[in-house]
DNA sequence: CATCCCATTCGACATTCTTCGAATTACCTG
DNA sequence: CAGGTAATTCGAAGAATGTCGAATGGGATG
């Protein structure tokens, strides 16, 4: 039932957090770090009523940081689960950034592409560069890579779409999209990052 | 202002958490892992408004996990800070687990001691091992470690507080608190922990 | 098996948190 | 400096959480 692996959703992620996220629960973890001691004790110790502590106790043991065993009348915590070891940057990294749940890693640009293109065609040049940009994301996927392109096709490619060739032809080169040398344009491999949010997730430091 | 240092006190340390303690948070923060990302971006892929975002926005840069710079029209964020690369036992452990605060670290021991001591006397010699534990640790003070003790001044002295000498002197062999060899008795030194909590910090796991 | 002891659950109340529309602020661009 | 754009703050409503007295439960003890 309970998964202390290192990868989780993000609901149940925020939970193991969430119980981390009081005072007196952190309080409780320090004092049974050294040793085991039950609820009573920490009650006292703690200046809160049994019903309170047998409270956060329950939270500490549904995120599976902590676990009790009887001793005569006492119920005694002690810490437990893999999850101590592990690095925030391990905890915070979800297995489906992106994945599953309602999340649209695209909707921004579609929210750009729909304001700004009408049936194909680019109905006025962006000023924002970040909109800019996505507008010639878009434009530079009617180039192959690694082929070679006079300008003449170039500009007739573009024109397709909108009639200030010049203006994009030279953006696609200041963004890194295409290059040119000796007049000869050439699409730029995908670069590293998409944006997608389907990567293996690299460090996070 | 902020203190990113691996130990601080409950409050501070829970609003760590606290901040990580929702699953909306931590996927702002597995977005903009890749690459930084702005408010309105992030708005469109978690569905969400824009007071929303920048509400948790706000909360994970309190917490200095996130950083923001402007750039153009909108306010990117990215990843901050030194915490990341902590271990989950880095940040649980507190500086004064049970030091400042309002915290009484011996308030078992007292509310046993108050139940069953009375003037000096021991007025019934507990049933429970815990509470008849914190006992005999009080009688054992009355003896000076290191040095040799025949039957007799054990008797004498464990008289001074409660009849049944014999019950408490076999209870402070079974405890661990003292010794018998050839019928001379040695107090134990002091045990490692203490459980006053101000030790210094030893590995979690 | 009656009693005791501690832990837990229940119920109620107070506090805090979350969400988002609306208003405001900050700031870039021309 | 006028107009536009995104971010933030404000206010209100609803949801979730924290606290503890009282009632209940689960075992241990004699």
């Amino acid at each position: 039932m309970s998964d202390t692996s290192a990868t989780a959703d993000a609901a149940s992620r925020a939970a193991l957090f969430k119980a981390l996220g009081h005072p007196t629960r952190l309080l409780i973890l320090n004092l049974i770090r050294q040793r085991s001691r039950h609820g009573e004790e920490l009650a006292a110790i703690l200046r809160a009523s049994p019903a309170t502590v047998s409270h956060h106790l329950s939270k500490l043991a549904d995120a599976g940081l902590v676990r009790s065993e009887r001793d005569q009348y006492t119920q005694d915590y002690r810490l437990a689960g893999d999850l101590y070891s592990r690095t925030l940057a391990e905890l915070i990294t979800l297995s489906t950034p992106t994945g599953a749940s309602r999340l649209r890693p695209d909707a921004y640009r579609d929210k750009v592409l729909k304001a700004f293109m009408d049936n194909g065609r680019l109905v006025r040049i962006p000023a924002q560069r970040k909109k800019r940009r996505v507008i010639l994301e878009l434009l530079v996927e009617d180039f192959e890579p690694g082929r070679d392109y006079p300008e003449a096709e170039v500009n007739a490619t573009i024109r397709e779409i909108h009639h200030d060739v010049e203006t994009l032809r030279r953006e696609l080169i200041a963004e890194g999209l295409m290059t040119r040398e000796r007049g000869v344009y050439r699409r730029v491999s995908a670069s590293a990052d998409t944006g997608d949010g389907a990567h293996s997730a690299p460090a996070v430091r």
